[in-house]
DNA sequence: CTATCAGTTCGACATCCATCAAACTATTTT
DNA sequence: AAAATAGTTTGATGGATGTCGAACTGATAG
């Protein structure tokens, strides 16, 4: 059955999102786009220094939006910078029309 | 601060969907909308006897819906019938745009 | 090469969550 | 009124989750 596995799939990507600290770093990646010229973007080192959590806990949110499918990690340089997945924003749009 | 009380709703909501029983639940109520003339639409007592879960466990998990504002349930005669609560799907939708 | 900075892994702990059985309430049917 | 149906409440339990401190790895800067 098709329909399951995009079930699960869905409800993986909502509990990431049902966390606030997790929206909030989700929220801010889709917001603030990586930009590899201007050096703008979402680095993970921001969300370390700018919430109310420990390293270890920002390290394994991210993992978590990362396992559910919503953003993706890449080493830029000296530090981690995140992506948004825009086709998993794609599907929970779709699923919320 | 109006913007953490919206994170504070959206990461319920997202929490409530974050269940795969509750999920079922909410797609079934919204692609198949409550009819007074037909008597179809999203009846309790179908969700008890269609998911694999017990009632106490329906009745529990059509609450958190309900508390997170996705849906409302009214009584129609002898059946709780459910209805989408549409203003948040769409503070939802818009969220992820 | 050593010290520092960015980030991860691990282990522990307290809290939250999904589920059930049992007992209950409320409405409807007979 | 008694029996049946629809649904809720309560209490218990096993498992998942969020957070931290400590120790670790890997890259960069001095």
């Amino acid at each position: 059955m098709v329909k399951a596995r995009q079930d699960e799939r869905l409800s993986r990507a909502f509990k990431a999102l049902s966390n606030p600290t997790r929206l909030r770093i989700y929220q801010q990646i889709k917001n603030k786009p990586a930009n590899e010229l201007t050096d703008t973007g979402c680095k993970l080192v921001d969300f370390i220094n700018s919430l109310k959590v420990g390293a270890p806990t920002v390290s394994h949110h991210i993992k978590e939006l990362v396992n559910a499918g919503l953003i993706r990690v890449e080493r830029k340089g000296k530090f981690m910078t995140c992506y948004l997945e825009e086709e998993m924003r794609e599907e929970l749009r779709r699923f919320l029309e």
